[in-house]
DNA sequence: GTGGTCTAGACCACA
DNA sequence: GTGGTCTAGACCACA
C-alpha cells in the first residue's frame, strides 16, 4: 500500500505521513476507513512501530485521520483537507515564482516549466 | 548585508548559502567581487565562524564561489549559474503540478495560485 | 439515548459512563429505572459488550447504579449524587481560576468567561 | 527548574509541557531565554531524552519556544501566547459552567466555588 | 555540545 | 488485537 525510500533524505515518519495524506485525499482511502494497525505497518515496512506511531500521530494532528482508542486509525474526510492542500500548493507556487522573477527569469521560461506536466 | 532567522527551521548554514546564491545570481554581488570575511562575517552576524566556514564550502562546491588562499571568497560569474538556477526552479514546478493535478486540482486552479505574484 | 464520538479523544467507555451519569443526574433516568441491558446497549451503539460491561462496572463503582443478578441495572437515587458532583465542580473551578491568575488573568476576565453561559 | 510527579496520570511528557508553558507565560523564562538543553534535563528529572524530546516538540509546535539547530531551545515571545491561553481558560470555564446548570446547580453555588481562589 | 531520527523492546489502557 | 507512553541506546547533522 506505501512505499518508504530509503535513499530520500527526507525522515522516514515524513515519507509515511505524505503517502498516505496523497491516499486520503485522492479518495484511495475513503472516509472511515481503516488505516493498517500501527504494528502491521510496522512489519510490512520493515521499520520500528515507534516511527509508524509518530506518522499517525502527525496525520492526527494534521486532520487526517482519527483514532479510536484500542479500535486503531481511520480516515477523516477529505473535503476540507482539499481545500488547504490547495491553498498550501498555491503559496509553494508563489513563493517559487516570486524568487524566480526576482533572479529575472521570464514569465515564458515560467509557463514552460509548469507546461511540461500537460503532456505528462 | 545578509539577515539570518534564528526562528527559521532550516540549518542557518543553509540561510547563509542561500542569501549568497540570490545575491550573486541577482548581480548584487558582481563577478570577482569579495565576500566578507569568514571571520568578519561571523562577528557581523553574531554567529559561529565554522557555519559561516561551512556555508562558503557549500557556496564553493556549486560554483557560485571561487576561494584565492590568502585572499578570500570572492563571486563567480553567474550566467551558467542562472541557467542551471532557471532549470531547477522548472523541475519544481513540474513536481508540484505533478501532485497537484494529482488530487484533482484543476488547471485554472492551479494558474490562480501563480497568477498572484504579477500582482505583487 | 445515548450519542457516541468516536472522534472523541476519550476512552469510548468513559464517554458512555458521563452520558449516563448525566442523565442520572438530570433526572431523565429515575431512581430504581432500568438501564438498557448491556447486550442490548451494546447492538444499539455498535459497541463491543466489553466496553459497555466497563462502563457500568465504573458507573456502580460511583454509586450511580446498581446491580441486581439476573434482573438488570437500575440507577440511583441522585441526592447524594448531585451533592458529590457539585463538590467535583468546584473543585475544579477553583483549580483552574488558580493557575488563571497565576499567569495574570484579571477577575475581570474570569468573569467574562463565565457569564457566557446565561446568554445561552 | 521543574517538578515531576510520577503519581500523576498524566503522561509525563504532558507534565513537561505544562510546567514549561506557565514558566513561559508567567514570564519566569523570558523571551529568547535558553531551555535546559534535551540531555541535561532528561539527567536532572532522571527521565529518558525521547520523552524531553517530545515534549520540547510539543511546546514548539504550540508556539512556545523555537529550536536553533544545533543551539538549543528558546522561548518564545509570551504576549500571543498569554491571549491564547486566556481563551482556551474562558472555554474551559463555559464548558464546566454549562454541565453545571444542566444538572441543576445555581450561580451562587458556581460562584462560591469560584469566589475561594480570592483568599488564596 | 545541541537537537532529530530511528531501532528494540517493555508495559499499560482500551475494545 | 489496538494505540500510547516510556526507557535504553545508537547515529547523524549542525554550531
Amino acid at each position: 500500500m506505501i512505499f518508504i525510500d530509503l535513499k530520500d533524505s527526507r525522515p522516514i515518519y515524513e515519507q509515511v505521513v505524505e503517502r498516505f495524506k496523497l491516499l486520503i485525499l485522492k479518495g484511495v482511502i475513503e472516509r472511515d476507513e481503516k488505516l493498517p494497525s500501527v504494528r502491521n505497518l510496522a512489519v510490512e515496512l520493515s521499520l520500528n512501530p515507534n516511527t509508524i506511531q509518530r506518522a499517525y500521530g502527525e496525520l492526527e494532528r494534521q486532520g487526517y485521520i482519527y483514532t479510536v482508542k484500542g479500535k486503531g486509525n481511520f480516515a477523516s474526510g477529505s473535503e476540507k483537507l482539499i481545500d488547504r492542500y490547495k491553498e498550501e500548493i498555491q503559496k509553494q507556487l508563489r513563493e517559487i515564482c516570486k524568487t524566480a522573477i526576482s533572479i529575472g527569469m521570464t514569465e515564458e521560461e515560467l509557463m514552460n516549466g509548469i507546461r511540461e506536466w500537460r503532456k505528462i
